[in-house]
DNA sequence: GCCAACGTTGGC
DNA sequence: GCCAACGTTGGC
């Protein structure tokens, strides 16, 4: 799950109540449908930041809350007000995560295309904009082994 | 339904 | 700031 750290960080999500907190803002059809259909409670995923001077995966969250309707769509006031979502058809959703841990050191974007294990991680495959994108099993271990050796 | 124009993302 | 890669929009 990717996340701009000058808006949204690691930190911030433990910096939280509770370290808990809500997805919100994501508006793309993919993306969408995999927070409303894909993502269970008790899944894990990384939390990984982009746009900023070193993107990297940074650590580890947990679902707390299964895909339920993006309320800040509804919110005229919200930059992520969206007028054609609405309480009775929702267009947008998000889920709320928890913190789990940091990784002992982060793993940077470049690192991580090095490995050809990782060849087929849709967050090194060119032109991905997605902001949220699947791990396999495989590729989960295989990360957290990176983490663990360069730690 | 096609596709050109335009906007956004995000690494570099 | 540049620009590749996409997604979205809207005319037709």
């Amino acid at each position: 799950m990717k996340s701009e750290p000058s808006v949204f960080s690691l930190d911030d999500l433990a910096a939280k109540a509770q370290q808990t907190y809500h997805w919100e803002g994501v508006r793309n059809y993919q993306a969408r449908n995999m927070l409303r259909d894909a993502m269970k409670v008790g899944d894990l995923a990384f939390f990984y930041h982009s746009n900023c001077a070193e993107p990297a995966i940074v650590g580890i969250m947990e679902i707390v809350k299964a895909g339920y309707p993006d309320f800040y769509a509804f919110d005229a006031e919200s930059v992520y007000f969206d007028p054609k979502s609405n309480p009775e058809n929702p267009r947008w959703f998000m889920v709320d995560v928890k913190f789990v841990q940091k990784l002992s050191v982060p793993l940077p974007l470049k690192m991580l295309k090095q490995q050809p294990e990782l060849a087929d991680l849709a967050l090194v495959r060119r032109g991905n904009r997605l902001s949220l994108m699947p791990v396999s099993a495989a590729q989960w271990q295989f990360i957290l082994k990176l983490a663990a050796d360069f730690a």
